[in-house]
DNA sequence: CGCTCAATTGAGCATATGTTCAACTTCAAG
DNA sequence: CTTGAAGTTGAACATATGCTCAATTGAGCG
């Protein structure tokens, strides 16, 4: 009801879009949902956004650039093996795991939309980034140490790989799989030296 | 048009489903794809299954065995090792990549879909115990070898992870990297004694 | 006050979905 | 031929979607 500017109005539409596709995933998630949530009309919605799409990639973004920075703010300080921990017990942390609901789902779904397509590219890169720099700080600076590219491949996808099996209902694979997993494949990819951590998976 | 009997017709409708399933992906798939493709009436359908829903399942189901099997077949006769590189091969081989779509496709749908968790985790099972059987014939029967289990959920894993990836449209995720990781990847698990593949990236 | 422009409305349209059900057709058994 | 069960039909229904557009409201300004 209460008058806005066109900047705050957009602004508050990609918010509650984000909040409805974290809550009801990338196919449920309509137009209504979010012209509910924030009380106004349809029409409005266009007025900012010429389709659905539009708004729902945009949407998307914000969610995984959030979900991005809260993840390098945690982990900034740190020393970087420890860092690379810390980031695979992120990974089985969130209760709901909406965010990796919300990737997982992102990635499928950008095979029919271009314009998802370009964010999570965008976001993959990213995120292959993060791990790739702080792989890079292992070594000591450069001779003998990890290849950090082809290694943040590794370890991005098995993330993105061990998610997508730990959230089907009943899934076999628990989340302590997971996290043992993925810690195992730091102590793969760092070797003994950097790397003193044990995998144990019964 | 022509009559049947309930359970070729039954099987008909599985296998056109599945073609649907296959070519449009389970978000855009549908009853009339199914009963158009064969060219029978909306009703017939639901006279053989109750819900769309259990028809996608069953549809889903046939088609990951069929892949899977598929890969069983082809892998049969080789030496362990041998067998897994031609794994990695296979992985990214298909031209238009319409399995590995539905792959992710039906694990990503698997969280609104119950039937659907089912069918994915039994898959999972299946992919997971093939990879570990492999593993578990290259170390010589015992002792100082590979931990197959661990190894086989990594690899499968890391392998849903790069398609993931690689299938978004534009990715910078080439099939030729993803190839070259996996090969590295089961050059990591396996070590230099059984694996004297060397992993390669620009 | 009036004027203007942007924000906003919401009923309505076109489209697509899964599902139902009473009627119809075929075919084999009696 | 009769009968009955199984296969089959397709128009119709309830529901949901994104989107349009003529009309309305409101705020700032001269």
């Amino acid at each position: 009801m209460p008058r806005m500017s066109g900047a705050d109005r957009r602004r508050q539409i990609v918010e509650a879009a984000t909040e409805a596709v974290l809550q009801r995933g990338l196919a449920l998630a309509a137009t209504r949902d979010v012209t509910q949530a924030i009380g106004v009309g349809s029409g409005l919605l266009h007025h900012y956004f010429p389709s659905w799409a539009d708004l729902r990639a945009e949407a998307v973004r914000l969610a995984v650039r959030r979900e991005i920075d809260e993840l390098k703010a945690i982990v900034a300080d740190m020393p970087a093996i420890e860092a690379l921990h810390r980031i695979a017990d992120w990974m089985v942390e969130d209760e709901d795991m909406r965010h990796w609901r919300l990737w997982l789902n992102a990635q499928d779904e950008a095979h029919r939309d271009d314009l998802l397509a370009g964010v999570m590219n965008a976001a993959l890169l990213d995120w292959h980034r993060l791990i790739a720099d702080l792989l890079s700080k292992l070594g000591g600076g450069g001779a003998a140490g990890v290849d950090a590219e082809p290694a943040a491949w590794r370890l991005a996808a098995l993330m993105d790989g061990l998610a997508g099996a730990m959230l089907v209902k009943g899934s076999v694979l628990t989340r302590e799989m997971a996290r043992a997993l993925m810690k195992a494949q730091l102590h793969l990819e760092c070797g003994h030296k950097t790397c003193d951590w044990v995998p144990v998976i019964e």
